[in-house]
RNA sequence: GCGGCCAUAGCUCAACUGGUUAGAGCGCUGGACUGUGACUCCAGAGGUUACCGGUUCGAUCCCGGUUGGCCGCCCCA
């Protein structure tokens, strides 16, 4: 016996039995991104390291700690993918998409990577489904994407997750809020957690995320950065409103709702479930504006916007759910006596070719025990092939749920179980 | 990165303050029922009690370490 070898921390198997709910997510979204007219862009999963340095923030937990970096042989600094924005838009730049048309929108899928402590609904790899649309400055390309997933949230029977918006302004505005909100901080800088006198320093937004009390009373009272917005960033903000709204997608003003990725400029939102089975991960999906973006790259001066959403918290909530996505099988054939194995197997190969899911037992074995098998595979007609039924072209028809069996000719079956009606 | 809890069969869990062969349900396999699944009954397979070391006549149980998992903080998807 040779030695155990185990997974790799954080990075999960997905088996059959729990695949089908992904495929099932994957489907829905690509179906439903196609019918919006985003088109699906893959990218590396591995980049220099530079371009998450640069997009994401140096300052940040994800660059700071929980990046996947190493040197390749030739000396180069890579990075596994720890977000799926970064290299979308540089692959935009790239290949100059902005010169070949005005309006991009683009949707990737795919594994990221952070290095993280684990928990539920936290994972190293991890996946991520998310959109992007360059090349719009309009409120109307923010609802859109928010209304992409809402719609998808709906497709999946997901009706328990809320929108939460909030603008983070701009270039403009964001530095003035900033100052104000520091000065208030700064008078009320021996009550704040230590974390929090930590955060004044290098990210005094956090603080308003925090869930000691005390530092959300100060935080309460402090100026609220929707006050602080400069005219244009109001009139964007408004507008996002109003679309919704008109789209009648129920939303909820959080001026709490942050990005800890340095490239969102005004709207941000957040997708957050109320389920508990997800405790603390209870967001499933996070997204915003990011108009200095691209240029920040390197590439032209293209405003973005875009979200991300967490599949493996999908997932875990269709999993609650209870839904079943298995493929049912249609057919079971089971053999009744050795001389029948052969026409037994070409009846299932010819019935597969006829687009029906059969399932038949390789082994042989009992006809008791194929019959335990069909039953165990959920399918919705067993038959039994034997010297009787070789000699007379017929078979009988079980329908596993009970009642009364067909009598088919065994050129007919796919026929008959397609007309039968399932269940 | 910080604090707390946990690890026994494929799964969910037992094992009386440290005592002989570590049990049950579900699941799996076979049989009762030799051409028909489910319900019932019977039987079987499946464990280095996560790993390494220590204390002891004796460790699943006590101690230390490692690894893995869970909860909260942080952060996010």
């Amino acid at each position: 016996m040779s030695q155990k070898i185990s997974g790799v921390k954080g990075m999960n198997d997905i088996l059959p039995g729990e695949v089908e709910i992904w495929q099932f997510v994957e489907r829905t979204a690509r179906e439903l991104f196609a019918r919006f007219g985003y088109g699906e862009v893959r990218t590396p999963m591995v980049e220099d390291t530079a371009l998450f340095v640069r997009s994401v923030g140096e300052e940040t937990d994800i660059v700071g700690k929980e990046m996947y970096t190493f040197e390749d042989k030739g000396g180069r600094s890579l990075s596994l993918r720890p977000e799926g924005t970064a290299p979308a838009a540089r692959a935009y730049i790239e290949h100059s998409v902005v010169n070949q048309e005005p309006l991009t929108r683009w949707y990737y899928l795919g594994p990221m990577f952070r290095y993280e402590r684990m928990k539920t609904g936290r994972y190293r790899q991890f996946h991520q489904i998310g959109a992007e649309a360059y090349g719009s400055r309009e409120p109307a390309q923010d609802v859109e994407l928010m209304d992409m997933v809402v719609q998808l949230l709906q497709k999946l029977g997901l009706t328990e997750v809320s929108l939460n918006i909030n603008s983070l302004g701009d270039e403009a505005c964001r530095p003035t809020y900033q100052a104000k909100l520091v000065e208030h901080l700064r008078g009320h800088a021996g009550e704040l957690c230590g974390d929090c006198q930590r955060r004044l320093e290098s990210n005094p937004l956090r603080v308003l995320d925090c869930k000691v009390e005390r530092c959300q009373q100060i935080a309460q009272a402090a100026p609220s950065i929707l006050e602080s917005l400069c005219e244009p960033c109001r009139a964007h903000f408004d507008e996002v409103q109003r679309k919704l709204t008109a789209l009648d997608i129920r939303f909820q003003v959080n001026p709490r709702i942050m990005r800890g990725l340095d490239y969102y400029t005004r709207t941000a939102f957040e997708f957050i479930a109320a389920h508990p089975a997800l405790g603390t991960a209870s967001t499933v999906g996070g997204g915003g504006r990011y108009d200095k973006l691209v240029k920040g790259l390197g590439g032209p001066d293209v405003p973005a916007v875009g979200f991300g959403l967490g599949l493996d918290r999908l997932c875990l909530l269709l999993k609650e759910s209870g839904q079943k996505f298995a493929a049912p099988v249609d057919l079971f054939v089971a053999v009744a006596d050795a001389g029948s194995s052969d026409v037994a197997f070409s009846l299932v190969s010819r019935l597969r070719r006829e687009g029906l899911v059969v399932e038949f037992d390789t082994r042989g074995g009992s006809l008791k025990s194929q019959m335990k098998r069909a039953d165990k595979t959920g399918a919705r007609f067993a038959l039994v092939l034997g010297e009787a039924e070789r000699e007379s072209g017929q078979a009988q028809l079980k329908p596993m749920a009970g009642g009364e069996p067909i009598s088919v000719r065994l050129d007919e079956v796919a026929r008959v179980v397609r007309e039968a009606p399932s269940r």
